[in-house]
RNA sequence: CCCCUCGUAGUUCAACGGAUAGAACGCGGGAUUGCGGAUCCCGUAAUAGAGGUUCGAUUCCUCUCGGGGGGACCA
């Protein structure tokens, strides 16, 4: 790659001139009218050695200029010292060609290539519907993935759910309680969404007799010894993986791997038991004195000898293993999960040393809503397919526009994207807001911008098809911001795969975008001219790199919309 | 009280210790009636406060103020 060779130039160079700077760094200027790599090496160079910045970027620059190649068209000083490189136009047509070759494969890299990852997210619970939460660890985990395996690792993705606990015994309880049918459809489905979980929340918190008593059904669930709660049980968690399929498809997710608490809970119970040294008992609880190692100490077996989160958390690492024996293993986490994610990694790394230093936690914040937190007007709990189907409304009218015959089949595609590029804008970690009025208009810097710009680009290009005419990167015009940006994509790639956060890919992405249609305001595409063979190239690569983008998102691109 | 985290235009987000802090929405103005106007162009406006380290700080350190999360049997 070039930025390897401009590197290794650099490098050279400050050896044959015995200046030590340190780690040279290659970076892009913040303006593309400086050049397009540059490096503070004369600077680094200028403050070791004693020198001034400026003259020794001369001096650099002088032997720098011995030895460029055509790739290069300009070295030369700016600012404090900087030394800015311009790459020549023929370097520039040499990437267009480059990115045709390449087509699917655009982007790809080896940071990652040999290791085997593991990527957990979504984590929903079966029993409960899958709430606006859940989008937001789906889109970063998704995005990870596809980041991850395209950086070169052999990636498995898992879904880690709690089929087990009181939220579980809430629902069973009530569900039995108020003499349901479990063979009625719209029973069972309201079991698998969560109207009866909510109904025996209420009634646990109303009085001590239904507390004794769903607190009596989640002991039978552990120990399986009543058939009818073993029924409904059984086949309310089979209708809620159903149901959760079905969104997982149209999210655009396909998991290879599912783990469940109630697998989880004993490997881990039997992980604490089995290392004393590690963890100490405590008022009847086993807990892990996290104090000794700068964090705070948490139960991990507790009074009543059930496992807790933290448990269960070391036997789903031991799980994992056992299904693909990883290099990393992350898990995409709520934000609230952070400070325990701590004190299990440390406790993992000392009963399961081999694994424990694999574990990786990517944190996610919530989506809320400008008004508050994550609830309704009527304080109902949203659901992620609510979310989905209002904004695949709003894009109703708009859609009566579209160049397809079927526009209905765009609504899924667009509002999914919409909704996956608010989440996938920012950094992760932090909360999100979510504004159905203002932040998910469809202009700008959005989904659909991208999704239309990808279609439109599309369009061109079957125009000048339609005509005969030819992609030939031979013809140039003068290089612009088009070009430059198309060749850092793999290196975007490869960062947003180093620090595991999509959010650069979406910057990335938005900023091509604008400069492509920036480009197509300016210049017609396809005509008569001799320059036409070449800018249908550029439009073809351009066209390549947003769907490769996309892509990485998790985010379709539509030929048309 | 302790630990973690975040404070950037009116709003929602960017900025790998570097050059004039960059977008989008909003607001104001505009686009030779030519490939898709869900577009493009111009303008408007910001680093919470005070110190420190550095040639250079939105970024690192300290304190203050403010938001969020966590602090033993729920995740």
């Amino acid at each position: 790659m070039i930025r390897e060779k401009l590197k290794n130039l650099v490098r050279e160079t400050l050896e044959q001139l015995a200046v030590d700077a340190g780690d040279v760094r290659l970076e892009h200027p913040a303006d593309f009218s400086l050049g397009d790599f540059s490096t503070n090496a004369a600077m680094a160079g200028g403050k070791r050695t004693g020198r001034d910045p400026k003259e020794l970027a001369e001096e650099i620059v002088a032997e720098l200029n011995k030895k460029k190649d055509e790739d290069i068209e300009k070295i030369e000083v700016a600012g404090p010292g900087f030394i800015n490189f311009r790459l020549s136009q023929k370097f520039f047509a040499g990437q267009v060609a480059e990115v045709l070759k390449k087509r699917d494969d655009f982007g790809k890299n080896d940071l990652l290539a040999g290791k085997k990852i593991m990527v957990e997210y979504t984590d929903p619970n079966p029993f409960k519907e899958m709430h606006i939460g859940h989008l937001v660890p789906n889109a970063i985990g998704e995005s990870l993935s596809r980041i991850i395996a395209f950086s070169g690792a052999r990636m498995e993705r898992a879904n880690y759910q709690g089929d087990v606990g009181l939220h579980v015994a809430k629902a069973i309880w009530h569900f039995l309680n108020a003499e349901k049918d479990i063979t009625s459809e719209k029973d069972l489905d309201g079991l698998a969404l969560g109207v009866d979980y909510a109904a025996g929340t209420r009634a646990y918190e109303e009085n001590d007799a239904n507390k004794a008593a769903i607190e009596e059904v989640n002991r039978k669930i552990y120990d399986g010894s009543d058939a009818g709660v073993n029924e409904v049980y059984q086949r309310g968690r089979a209708r809620s993986l159903e149901l959760f399929e079905e969104l997982y498809e149209r999210l655009g997710t396909k998991f290879d791997h599912y783990f469940f608490e109630s697998e989880t809970g004993p490997v881990g119970k039997g992980i604490v038991e089995s290392h004393p040294e590690v963890f100490a008992e405590s008022d009847g609880a086993i807990v892990f004195r996290g104090e000794e190692h700068g964090l705070h100490t948490r139960v991990f077996i507790n009074s009543d000898g059930l496992p807790t989160y933290e448990a269960k958390e070391l036997g789903l690492l031991k799980k994992k293993a056992g299904e693909f024996p990883f290099d990393v293993s992350i898990a995409v986490v709520g934000n609230e999960i952070k400070e325990y994610a701590r004190v299990v990694k440390r406790a993992a790394e000392l009963s399961l040393p081999e694994l424990g230093s694999k574990m990786l936690f990517v944190t996610n914040g919530m989506l809320r809503l400008p008004s508050g937190k994550m609830s309704s007007r009527t304080g109902e709990v949203i659901s992620a397919e609510s979310v989905l189907d209002a904004v695949a409304e709003r894009l109703a009218p708009k859609l009566q526009e579209a160049r397809i015959a079927n526009a209905d089949e765009l609504k899924d595609p667009v509002a999914v994207g919409a909704v996956k590029y608010s989440i996938l804008k920012q950094r992760t970690g932090r909360d999100i807001i979510f504004d159905f009025d203002k932040s998910l208009s469809f202009e700008g810097d959005s989904g659909p911008y991208l999704q239309y710009t990808h279609a439109r680009a599309r369009s061109v290009l079957e125009k000048a098809r339609g005509l005969g005419m030819e992609a030939d990167v031979s013809f140039r015009r003068d290089v612009g911001i088009v070009e430059k940006l198309l060749c850092r994509f793999p290196e975007v790639v490869e960062r947003a795969a180093k620090e595991y956060e999509p959010h650069y890919i979406t910057t990335y992405v938005t900023e091509l975008a604008g400069a492509f249609n920036s480009f197509y305001a300016q210049e017609r595409i396809v005509d008569a001219g001799d320059k036409a063979p070449y800018r249908i190239a550029l439009t073809d690569a351009v066209a390549v790199t947003i769907k490769n983008g996309l892509y990485l998102l998790g985010i379709a691109a539509p030929e048309k919309m």
